[in-house]
DNA sequence: GCTTGTCTGTACCGATCGGTACAAACAGCG
DNA sequence: CGCTGTTTGTACCGATCGGTACAGACAAGC
């Protein structure tokens, strides 16, 4: 009885990176399975649920990487402007500076069934409402705080859609900028 | 000889649709056939080049619609402030209030390769610089009506992916509040 | 050594993919 | 009516899809 070491979670990233570029549809497994170096064999040990537990997986780990490191300081830090800072230069890195797409929007554009979904929501629903708290706790009255933090995540997203449309990831980082002034003005 | 009348403008609405929900790799021939009523012969008569061509003529279509309904008015509208107001209220009503998805943002988002890249990209493109201009002529300095122009196409897009994640087309109602505030203040 | 259970590569499955071939059905024109 | 060319349904193609079966390779406990 040997153990089962973090294979699962060493191909996670490789599998979240195929989903990223071609979409739940067109990741294929014959394109995990090179990019991971797994063999289906290995592939469906590590993931008995075939293709959807994957996408499961992989949208789990994004959830918990942005509960850590953003949402969690947005709602805890004592600097609620600090923590809004970070989720800045947090999410220009995890996108890289917009040259990488966003696999939760790109889920939520194509995919209607699953149970996906939920997950998909849970994740904005959770950006946001951290968000907000945060502006809320840096003076920002609740109405004015609900209406910046929805318009700060979907501006982030929009910002991901139009930097890969125009092939131009400038177009992230000028976003970004824009952001900075009218959360932490 | 008889004409060929405009079986392929008739089908392109459909077509579109079926893009629009399930993105380029998941709208089958089976699926695009079922929406259109049409099968396989009567679809690669109309469209020699198969499910790229068909990709092609539906982008195309969205592009000439938003060109003459919305950028046209931008740039030659003698009331720029008039213009922008009906790229908002015309917006609205493209995408159902946000029930709609975006056609374009579905695949900027996952394809790469293709001649698509380039009719995205000059979809965004005009839309951006048609809209800075009427900023413009609406009495803007340029650098702001450039990053107005550019933060508003990209909130929309955000707005229909927020609005399709949450599963609330309310969201898209919000954002275009909001514009209507920072572009027409 | 052998046993036991975990891994993994390979062959294979039925279904479906996008696309082609082609023969009927059809409309206009004489 | 034939004739001509367009439009369509249907059968079919090889390739690939996601998924399964299973026999070996392997590591740990005795």
């Amino acid at each position: 009885m040997t153990k089962k070491p973090g294979a699962r979670e060493d191909a996670l990233p490789a599998i979240a990176e195929v989903f990223r570029e071609y979409g739940y549809e067109g990741a294929s497994l014959a394109l995990i399975g090179a990019r991971t170096g797994l063999g289906k064999g290995s592939l469906y040990h590590a993931f008995p649920g075939g293709k959807a537990e994957m996408a499961e997986a992989v949208l789990d780990a994004i959830g918990a990487w942005f509960e850590e490191k953003v949402y969690a300081p947005l709602r805890d830090d004592p600097d609620p402007r600090a923590a809004i800072r970070l989720m800045l230069s947090e999410t220009d890195a995890y996108f890289r500076s917009g040259r990488r797409a966003c696999l939760v929007g790109a889920f939520a554009l194509t995919e209607g069934r699953d149970g996906f979904a939920d997950r998909i929501a849970g994740y904005f629903r959770d950006w946001r409402e951290a968000l907000a708290q945060a502006l809320i706790r840096a003076g920002r009255p609740a109405a004015e705080a609900d209406s910046l933090a929805e318009d700060a995540v979907l501006t982030i997203q929009g910002g991901l859609v139009l930097a890969r449309a125009l092939d131009d990831p400038a177009v992230f980082g000028r976003m970004l900028g824009r952001l900075d002034m009218r959360l932490v003005s």
